[in-house]
DNA sequence: CGGGGAGATGTTTACGTAAACAGAATGAGT
DNA sequence: ACTCATTCTGTTTACGTAAACATCTCCCCG
């Protein structure tokens, strides 16, 4: 072989080119690999002349390491996998956000994997798609449809979920979803309201059917008839299709519309057809989106701490990583307090003989 | 060594355990690793009933692919790192979702760096941070304060940018946030407004400066007067402040707000101050975010093609990939239509003189 | 002034995979 | 039957890194 060229070894055999490595930056160097590799993690000391000629000779390279071969190396990634379903609601949004955050705090990345629509094999094609990506660990939040056995991940694969359905089978973390439900009910029967109506998730959603049971439940417990709910989606367009009804009939006083976004689109019917927000209909949301605050009327609404939820997944998964602890049954649940704003009122007139 | 002991041999030297390898399937299959590798590749034919005895003993193993391995083999990821300002940004969201979209029919996995305060050493870092990552490509939205030289990436790596001060440095995909802020100006001018108001984005962000640019511009082009922009900073909070101000005044009869959520805070404090939109005050968002038609009253906007551009970007780095493509110069624009709905009209009364 | 230890550096090896090459088995055509 | 092509399978090797182990160099202290 030649003596002095370097990189010029590149494509000699079929593989595919690759940057500088570590032994062409120990050459430049005239130190030996090891030493660039103790220099590159800071594992070990090395002397101060030294390692400033190993830090030229990788700037001169342009070396950067090769993250595929110190995983194949330590045996993980520094990444974690994470599922979920839609990224653009604002819930999901800000968890992820937060997810990322208390990732890189931790020295890992985040590989995001959308699912399309929340059908059970969607989920189970992309946690198959995931696990055999470069990951570490797996934060599934929404799962929607799938359930926890249809997911069959590598036994040992760290897992947290923000998805209620999963408690038992994978450690969760999760908003207080009844507790908030329930106050934003109890709120809506305490300023007078006969009874509260309901526009519901979409069915098979976990935290739409706990909203939804917890609506049920309080009214129940306190006495009031259950009137049907309305089935919704989640978007602003079926709360706004559904509010077109709710604005025809008159028995309909008090709203609890499982999300912010379907509570908007009510809104904005009732606006529509001239029924006033708080006076004629009452309204509450859920998850306190950043525009709830600022829509016509300031929306009543429970929030969800997405960002706290975001950080405690991160910390699950943080926790099963280092000292294998086992976590299967840990269910964390951050309180879901209930915002008032000016959505809401007293009926102005109680009618208590309906239809 | 002992003949059929198989597994036993983890954590005889010191590296850290990993699942069962290519070899152990091969052994238990009685086959060579090469083969197993085929049956897992699909590269190369495998008689059917040995592909059957291979799979076999991959499921009786629980064998997932060791992907760093394969990586290091390959030279390559399948992964895009991706980042972003503020990931929870209704358009960042959408963005983001197209790209994994995008990405994951491509077979290409995303990792997400978000990049908490938009200073220009965060971005560095980030990219920093990310192009040691096991990435392929690099998509940046939204880079805000950081500049293309700050960058320093390793120069074979591909990147696209949603962000225009990058065009000529990187290739670049974008909205028409010219076209877009034009009609929205002109719009209000052609309803008869004497001026139109500016609530800008923060100064030094890109998109922010294009918009209050192109408002200027249309002004000035029309011959009218340009007033003052009010600094907001993307948030409802701020168009709720700066519209506290605006409701105060008489002679603000259209305002163009950088995006959205300005617009609706904008709305809410017009609102609050018993000013009527668009009776009043018109307002013209940017954005066209899902909750833009729910507001009251459902808001005027340009809308941005967000699924659009987030399937381009990945496209760009897809053709950088593949056949070397240099797009460097590369600058795809996609339309920014106006959306005309309710919080536009006429100015209720003609006002010449001012002041 | 010599022994001992600490600090710094070098050498060897393995991580799991797939490309390149090589060899074996099968079948078709003459 | 015999060659030759085709299909299938096995062997060797390299990807870039870091742990484990082996030296080698100094300096301190008796």
């Amino acid at each position: 072989m030649s003596s002095e060229v370097r990189g010029a070894r590149r494509g000699i055999k079929g593989h595919p080119k690759t940057g500088p490595s570590i032994g062409d930056v120990a050459r430049l160097a005239g130190v030996s690999s090891q030493t660039v590799s103790r220099v590159s993690t800071g594992s070990e000391p090395v002397k101060a002349e030294t390692r400033e000629r190993v830090l030229d000779a990788m700037r001169q390279l342009g070396y950067a390491p090769n993250h595929a071969a110190r995983a194949l190396r330590q045996g993980n990634f520094r990444s974690i996998g994470l599922i979920a379903h839609q990224v653009i609601r604002t819930g999901e949004s800000k968890t992820i956000e937060a997810v990322i955050e208390a990732a890189r705090r931790e020295g890992y990345s985040v590989s995001l994997v959308d699912v399309e629509s929340p059908s059970s094999s969607d989920v189970s094609e992309a946690v198959q798609h995931l696990s055999h990506q470069a990951i570490d660990g797996l934060i599934i939040i929404r799962a929607e449809t799938a359930t926890p056995a249809a997911l069959a991940l590598p036994p040992t694969m760290p897992v947290a979920v923000s998805d209620s359905r999963f408690i038992g089978h994978h450690p969760a973390v999760g908003a207080d979803q009844v507790g908030g439900s329930r106050a934003a009910v109890q709120h809506l029967l305490d300023l007078g309201h006969a009874t509260v109506h309901h526009i519901a998730g979409p069915g098979g959603s976990g935290p739409a059917d706990l909203r939804a049971t917890a609506w049920k439940q309080t009214l129940v417990n306190a006495g009031r008839e259950v009137p049907e709910p309305f089935d919704g989606d989640w978007s602003a367009e079926t709360g706004y299709k559904i509010g077109n009804e709710i604005a025809k009939r008159d028995d309909v006083t008090a709203v609890f519309a499982a999300n912010d976004e379907m509570a908007a689109g009510l809104i904005h019917a009732l606006h529509e057809a001239g029924r006033r927000v708080p006076d004629d209909v009452s309204v509450v949301g859920f998850d306190d989106i950043d525009l709830a605050a600022h829509l016509w009327p300031p929306l009543t609404t429970v929030r969800q701490e997405f960002h706290q939820i975001g950080h405690d997944l991160v910390e699950v998964i943080m926790r099963q990583l280092g000292g294998r602890e086992q976590l299967t049954g840990y269910h964390g649940t951050v309180a879901a307090p209930l915002i008032v704003r000016q959505s809401t009122a007293a009926p102005r007139k109680r009618r208590r003989t309906r239809r």
